[in-house]
DNA sequence: AGTCAAACCTGGGCGC
DNA sequence: TGCGCCCAGGTTTGAC
């Protein structure tokens, strides 16, 4: 489900109503969701008690800082939902872990798919986390620099949505912002990145922060499970040149948005726009 | 180094 | 109404 524009308003959402919250009890409803530590006891000793200090985000991954030298770690995957809900508030299916603070707010998982991932870790250990160790540079700060993006596709033979959604590259992207990055910048997905003129790097690297900036200040894309910490909806939906679209007609030259498996992706692209150089 | 299919799950939508 | 099939915003794994 979330991308970085998506889990960075759900940071956002929740932040302010998190820090200096004591968790007075965790439920822990689906175990196997929990994959550090083994044992959800350990889990739920070392966070009943503790205070909510700072809320991050990294490429996809929602930090929670506590005032014990430990983070919980969650990755929403597909269908994951973070809820701030009155306890009172009856609980719905799909709900896996319950977080009761001290104000009488529950912090709730919810994940129709079950493929959340949720850890607690160490704060000098992240890098437990295999998908924190090899995360890419964040796009949006600073130093992904024109530079600090060309170094990092230089010798990659990648297509360009293979690059945009390899996490390891550059992190947060998944398919609805990969497919908006490559039209706005007239990229046709299966071009090998290390094909790519400077002008075309240049476009991506732009795109890649102007489509993604832009998410963020819609809150996110709303398309069938994806709310904030509230339940509230993004507007991002409104904007898509090409996700969602294809056989409709492409808003720049009129012809038919074409659809295509790319890396095992379904990817929508204008033909047109979008040429392939080889 | 890259690509591909399968796996992990549930539910919505479609054709029949 | 129901059944079977395909699809879905993500990532990992193992085979080539």
């Amino acid at each position: 489900m979330p991308e970085l524009p998506e889990v960075e308003t759900i940071k956002r959402s929740l932040e302010p109503n998190l820090v200096n919250k004591k968790i007075m009890k965790v439920q822990v409803k689906m175990a196997k969701l929990i994959k550090k530590p083994q044992d959800p006891e350990i889990f739920k000793d070392i966070l009943e008690g503790s205070r909510f200090k700072k809320v991050k985000r990294r490429g996809k991954y929602l930090l929670f800082y506590l005032d014990r030298p430990w983070v919980l770690v969650i990755h929403l995957r597909m269908t994951g939902r973070l809820l701030l809900l009155n306890t009172s508030e009856p609980i719905e299916k799909h709900t896996h872990l319950i977080f009761n603070l001290d104000d009488g707010l529950d912090l709730r998982f919810h994940d129709v798919r079950q493929f959340g991932l949720i850890y607690l870790v160490p704060e000098n250990k992240l890098d437990l986390i295999s998908g924190i160790r090899t995360m890419g540079p964040e796009p949006l700060s600073e130093e992904y620099t024109f530079n600090c993006f060309r170094d990092s596709i230089k010798g990659k033979k990648q297509r360009a949505k293979a690059f945009l959604l390899d996490q390891s590259c550059v992190a947060g992207i998944g398919n609805i912002y990969a497919d908006e990055i490559l039209f706005q910048a007239g990229i046709h997905p299966e071009e090998t990145v290390n094909n790519l003129s400077p002008e075309k790097l240049e476009d991506l690297w732009q795109a890649i922060k102007d489509r993604l900036k832009a998410g963020v200040e819609s809150r996110g894309t709303s398309i069938k499970d994806y709310v904030d910490g509230f339940g509230t909806k993004g507007s991002f939906q409104e904007q898509l040149k090409v996700y969602g679209r294809a056989g409709e007609t492409c808003i720049q030259c009129e012809n038919k948005l074409m659809k295509a498996k790319v890396v095992g992706r379904s990817t929508v692209f204008c033909p047109h726009c979008q040429p392939k150089k080889n």
